[in-house]
DNA sequence: TTGCTCCTCACGTCACGTGAGGTGGC
DNA sequence: TTGCTCCTCACGTCACGTGAGGTGGC
């Protein structure tokens, strides 16, 4: 087996500090080869620096030390890349979230008016539709719903249905204001037969909205919310229920987000509105 | 002063959950316009959106809480750019590092074998130099050894110094095994006058070492220091005392990573390798 | 009145870093 | 022997999230 070396001498030859070091053998992540009985003191073999080595390089790019454990505890080479690329997948995602951020926060920065939105007020349903539910974090609503839509469009198709209207999603309070919460994802169809699981038929009822519609990148759209709020509050007339948007031209019909249109409705309780 | 927002109004128009606010309000981010003496409920302005919509997205961004209140506090538009456009700037390196880092791991997973190292024993010094020290975590090694080299190259030119070696740089244990320690930038020279502070004239002691060279880019620097590390333990031949870096061919030569030349040195106590 | 909104603690999360206080080893 | 290395708690950090338990408002 070698040469056993010391916490410090393993230190640094891996460039992991002691209390790393420590904290990964608390976790089970890199136990060391042997403690010593008497004094407790860890000894580690130099086998184990390659490893050590991967370790460090893998957290330096943020990966969680759960997953970490996954790379290292590979049954082979296949599986091992599986489990890296996947990671630097989501960090090229999150690249591609910071870059849309940044564009978004120049435009906040730059034009020092909210957006300009005409409100329309409007009585919807009852409407009939394929949807789909779920409780999730805020955090995945983007990637749940692009899912649920090729589901829907899938299942659409399948019942023979005839499409209604746009892909439209509504959100429970708790879904924005707890960052977790129920979504659902809906096609609003005319006729058709029964869909299977996980879609469901799904009547939705008579509601009586504010709508504004929201142009360009959804990556803005907190704005016109937030004009849409505005009016909403200074009118007192905002009841519960979910928020509705409907993705009149969404990534489906064009790649350029400037050309995006979705019309928010935000529930009230008068359609006409006040002088 | 217009219409009040209640919290969950004011979330659902800002993107940020209730808990986020009530956090921004406890660490005096943003303040709610106003609080119900009676019931302690928090009421926002619609003026107050355009801050929360910004301090969102610069929470989306990776900027610390407290920096986005230099932001938000910003006197001017040059000021609060200013603070904004470090961030990005920082963001940026964090990008390369992250890129220097998948091709290093890249390169430890694809060779199985760690690098092969010759081992040189070598006495050093007594050593003249011009040097710098300073106390610094060692996430800052980097831009602080950049700084230095350039503030002792002006050193030496200004003592009319004869340089008499390469660009070194010495390494507490501490640095090395927690995270923070004391490093020490140094230009070998022969002659010269005195130089000014922060550079003093420093007399390196006389100290005998193992030595390799790395050969290729700093960021798998750690893969000739653990092949040296372990040729010292396995000969049971290491004493304490700083490892030296000397930068033989660096960034100031050639910024061909694949061409630099870093020698590293490792204290021992004997100079004659063992049999 | 019911159910919803909002409140304040208190504690958890993640990956360690920071001491404190003490012991083994050359 | 001195000074260095190593040990184990216990607590801190950062930016909130997660309940628990309770109250105001329509």
């Amino acid at each position: 087996m070698g040469t056993l070396l010391s916490i410090g001498d393993f230190s640094r030859m891996t460039f992991l500090s002691v209390k790393a070091l420590r904290h990964y053998h608390e976790v089970g992540l890199l136990p060391p080869a042997e403690i010593d009985a008497d004094t407790g003191y860890r000894r580690y073999e130099v086998a184990q620096v390659p490893t050590a080595q991967a370790i460090r390089r893998l957290r330096e790019l943020g990966m969680p030390v759960d997953e970490v454990r996954v790379v290292i505890d590979a049954p082979d080479v296949d599986a091992r890349n599986a489990a890296i690329s996947a990671h630097l997948r989501r960090m090229e995602g999150e690249l591609d979230r910071t870059r849309a951020t940044v564009k978004s926060l120049r435009m906040l920065l730059d034009e020092s008016a909210p957006p300009a939105i005409v409100v329309d007020y409007r009585a919807a349903g009852p409407t009939e539709t394929l949807a789909m539910r779920a409780a999730i974090p805020h955090a995945d609503v983007f990637d749940w719903l692009a899912e649920a839509f090729v589901t829907l469009r899938l299942a659409t198709e399948e019942t023979g249905a005839a499409r209604a209207g746009a892909d439209a999603a509504l959100f429970s309070g708790e879904l924005l204001e707890e960052e977790f919460g129920e979504i659902v994802a809906v096609i609003p169809v005319k006729a058709g037969g029964r869909p299977a699981a996980p879609v469901e038929l799904l009547r939705l009822p008579h509601v009586e909205y504010a709508v504004a519609v929201h142009a360009g990148s959804v990556d803005d759209i907190d704005r016109t919310y937030a004009a849409l709020g505005t009016v909403v509050a200074e009118r007192a007339i905002g009841v519960q229920g979910p928020i509705r948007e409907d993705y009149l031209v969404g990534t489906s019909e064009t790649a350029d987000e400037a050309q995006h249109l979705t019309e928010i409705s935000w529930p009230v309780f008068q359609t006409t509105p006040a002088a």
